[in-house]
This record gives structure tokens, C-alpha cells and sequence, in this order.
DNA sequence: AGAAGGCTAAAGGTCAGACACTTGAGGGTC
DNA sequence: GACCCTCAAGTGTCTGACCTTTAGCCTTCT
């Protein structure tokens, strides 16, 4: 699984020609040498061929094994190190090694490409909107059934103190809440895809508090809902976040379109 | 929103110290300039102070406007580009330019990250499973609402022609099948984020073409959803779904481990 | 006049080689 | 035995050159 198995999987390049063509010709461009180095890591990664924690050869031995210089290596690197696919060290235990998924890159990774799309208008808020409530309508019903004891006392840590209503409460704990109750779910993948959506609606379309008296409802619902989780009533726990996000609704419409404020 | 907002935003290098550390010391290490450069390009589309489509200057001017070397800006641009955040042409009109999202991206971006966490077993199939359903039996039950004529078609041609249980069509009749009720789910985002999921089962779990009488029970199901769509009944669409990715889920249990076979 | 073909310049792609910086390990000194 | 120094391997960065691609322009031939 070492070097060896590296070179043995590598295809020098020299003039290579791929055979798809987006325009439908017979010839086609050859892509740029970084790409195809980059493609084939990535490849090697992917089917496993390189496993986890694994050290790539130096950059100067994969230059030469490629038939490259070291730019066009380094090039590569940098691609996949951008997708996570890899990480670098310095010093003379440095090198190149193969990373470890981790949810939290993917979750960085959709909130800012969720964010863009949504931006850019391929997708619409109503659309974000619809989604979450897919995600954590289910999830609130998973968690009711799953949680731990940790999950609770998470939970319960994101609740308004008593009833001091805290007005600095209301936005970070409900961001804390709700990510909880992803988590809560114990489906990692909901947790990861339901993340980010969530976040992009906070951090796009929620700016400023909104009326106290708005907070103060958030905070019933929340108390709802994790009396419904906590007593392991799953129907109650969908019903109550369902109602939940109803009455968000209309303040991530409101905020729509309101955008781009150029003062940061 | 050229060439000027890019060099008044951009922050020339020399000793830049950040300020977070994960490790808790007071000290930070400094990141690689070509990490600095990417981030602060980064910030600047997500924000955007550049627009989709705009032409960034050349690598030798942005190289000029950093204070470091071209390679080191084509290294930054190396990682924006295997994002999808930009992407670059050659030739005179050539040059880097900022990416339009897109949703068939992400799509790939996610189908080789989940393939890759479950391949980690980070996430397990069951979260797979479950996370599927949680998104296919809503888009089913969207979709029955939402079908355009469009999309009526396509979930047709996907069908098996008339009875002739064509032994060729199963796998690739249902992979189309889940596609389209996506697609037909009218919500790009859930179509975005499922499709992957969906891909991955296909992908790392089912290998081998199972017993015929499988394929015709899998051809009756889809029938049936297809059937309660067309009829625009959101319950059934969901009910049917819901029993046939039952059926579905000890096929790809089955293949669970069987993975990493060597022959390609 | 119009079309075909070649010239040119801008910009990315690639290369070679050098040097700097980082960091773990081994060895030497007190 | 603890501390410091040096060394070596590897990544990080720079310089400067040359190649390749491509669109527009210009020339030339019909």
C-alpha cells in the first residue's frame, strides 16, 4: 500500500488524450497536467488504494514519477488538500497524507456552496425553507426516541435560564437548540446535510432581534419540544417542531432579499 | 467591482499572525501564503465584492497585488478551482474567473464525500438507510403534488416497457426512477442533497444484479408510486415509497462489507 | 470585396533550480 | 540525566524562463 503501489497505479503523462467531449467533436482538450495528476490521487483515495493517514511520496519523488515538475505536483496537491482529500506537514516528518473524512468539513463545505446558491438565486428561500423543515421535522422525532443523557442536558443547556428571560438569549440559543436536536438524532448524515441548511438561513436571513415578545414564543416552543423529547414522545416532538418552524417562517421570508448590506 | 475593490480588499502579506489556535497556546503557527491568498479570494466571492462570472486580474498582477510569487497565487487558485469556486481559460481572453454555482457540483462533490465517510464508517449504512428514506418518502410525497407533465414523462420512460420484463432494464430503470421523483419533488435542494445519498447505495452497495423476481417486485413498486403521482395523491405516492425502500434496504445491507473487492 | 491563412500579444501552463523555513531526531556537552 | 546543537528531510516560496492556447488583426490571394 506504499510507494510502490503509487507508482505502480500512476500513468505517466506525456500527450494524453481523454475521449468525452462536452461539445460532442471527435478531438478533445487535453485538461492541464495538474488536473490529471489530480484526478488520479483523487482516484487512488477514493477506491482506497491509498488508505487513511497514509503518507504520499515526497513531492520531488511524484514529480518524478509522473513525469512532471514539482509545481505541477504541488498544483495538484493543493486541489485535493482544498477538498479535504489530503493534508500537508512541514518539517522532516512532513509530507503529504491522505486525510480523514470528517463530517465537519462536509458541513463547511455545503453551508458555504448552500450559501452561494442561494445567493446566486438557484435556489430559492422557500425552497431552503421547505427542506429544513424535511430534515428537522424528523429529526425531532428521531431524537425523541434516541437521545442520550448527554443529548438532554445539551439540550437543556440551550434553554433560557429560568424565567430571567435573558433578551441577549434568544438568537445564539436558538441556533444551539436546533442544532442539538440534530445531533440528538444520532444520524450523523441528517446532522451533516441538516446543518448547514439551517445555518445558511441564520446567517443569510436572519440579521437583526427581532421583538422580544418574538423570542419569548421561540422559547415556549423550544420548552415544547424538549418536554416532548425528554418524555420520548416522538408524534409530540414532530408535531411541536412543526409548529415550530411555522412560526419562523415568515421572519426568514421577511429578511429575504435583504441582503448584501455593504457595511460588512 | 474589478480590478480596484480587488486590490483595496486584498491584504498584502509579509507576517501575518492569526489569532485562533487549536491547541489553546497563545502562539500561532502561520498559515501557508497560498492558504492566506485562497482565503482572502474566498471571502471576497462569498461576500460578493467579486460578482459570478467576473474576471479576476491576471495571476501576475494578483501576484503584484499580494506581494508574492505567481506560483504561489496559482497554488491559491488551484484549491478556489477545485471548489468550484472559480475556473480559469487560457488563451488572450483567457484568464481566472468566478464559478456560477451549480447544483450538479455539489452533487458531486457530496456523492464522493459520503462515499467517502461511510467508506471511513463514519456514517454507517443504516444512517445511510434511514436518511434516504427520511428524503425519498417526502420527495415521493412532493412530487405527487408538484409533477409537472415533464416529469411525468421521464418517470415513465423509466418504467419497464410494457410487460416484456426486459432482464437489462432493473438497475438502471430504478437508478432513473429515484432520479426523477427527485427531480420531480419540485425542491432543487432536496434534489441536491438526496441524490447523493441515493448514489452512494447504488454505487458502494449494490454490485451484483440480483434475482429477477426481485427486479419485477422493484418494477411493481415503482408502478405503483408512479401510478398514485400521475393521480396526484400525495398519501399513497408516500406510502408506496415508503414499502418499496423497505423492500429495497436488506439488498444493500447484504452487500454492506462486501466492498474494497479488488478487481477494480 | 471577401475569404483564407498567418501574425501577434495576452494569459495561463510548465519547468528547472535555488533558497528559506519547519521540525523531529540524534548526538554531544555539562 | 537534562539540555542544547546540529543535521537532514520535506514543504514553502521565489525567480525567470519558455511553451501553449486563443482571439483579434492583418495580410494575401482569389
Amino acid at each position: 500500500m506504499s510507494v510502490e503501489a503509487i507508482s505502480s497505479s500512476i500513468d505517466q503523462l506525456d500527450g494524453a488524450t481523454s475521449e468525452t467531449d462536452d461539445s460532442g467533436l471527435p478531438i478533445s482538450p487535453v485538461p492541464p497536467a495538474y488536473e490529471q495528476v489530480a484526478i488520479q490521487l483523487q482516484e487512488l483515495i477514493i477506491k482506497g488504494t491509498l488508505t487513511v493517514g497514509e503518507r504520499l511520496p515526497a513531492e520531488g519523488e511524484m514529480a518524478a514519477q509522473f513525469g512532471v515538475s514539482r509545481s505541477t505536483i504541488r498544483e495538484a496537491l493543493r486541489g485535493l488538500s482544498s477538498q479535504r482529500l489530503v493534508y500537508t506537514k512541514r518539517g522532516v516528518s512532513g509530507g503529504t497524507f491522505v486525510a480523514e473524512p470528517s463530517s465537519e468539513h462536509v458541513h463547511t463545505y455545503l453551508e458555504t456552496t448552500i450559501g452561494l446558491l442561494s445567493g446566486a438565486d438557484v435556489v430559492s428561500v422557500d425552497e431552503i425553507l421547505e427542506a429544513r423543515e424535511l430534515f428537522e421535522v424528523p429529526a425531532a422525532r428521531l431524537a425523541a426516541v434516541r437521545r442520550s443523557e448527554d443529548d438532554l442536558s445539551r439540550l437543556r443547556a440551550t434553554l433560557a435560564p429560568d424565567d430571567g428571560t435573558d433578551p441577549s438569549h434568544g438568537f445564539e440559543g436558538h441556533r444551539e437548540f436546533h442544532f442539538a436536536i440534530l445531533k440528538a438524532s444520532g444520524n450523523q448524515l441528517l446532522d451533516v446535510i441538516a446543518g448547514p441548511v439551517f445555518s445558511v438561513l441564520e446567517t443569510r436571513f436572519v440579521r437583526d432581534r427581532t421583538s422580544s415578545g418574538f423570542w419569548a414564543a421561540v422559547e415556549t416552543d423550544h420548552r415544547d419540544i424538549f418536554d416532548a423529547i425528554t418524555a420520548g414522545d416522538s408524534e409530540a416532538s414532530a408535531r411541536f417542531m412543526h409548529s415550530h418552524l411555522e412560526r419562523l417562517r415568515p421572519m426568514y421570508k421577511r429578511f429575504d432579499r435583504a441582503v448584501q448590506t455593504p457595511s460588512d
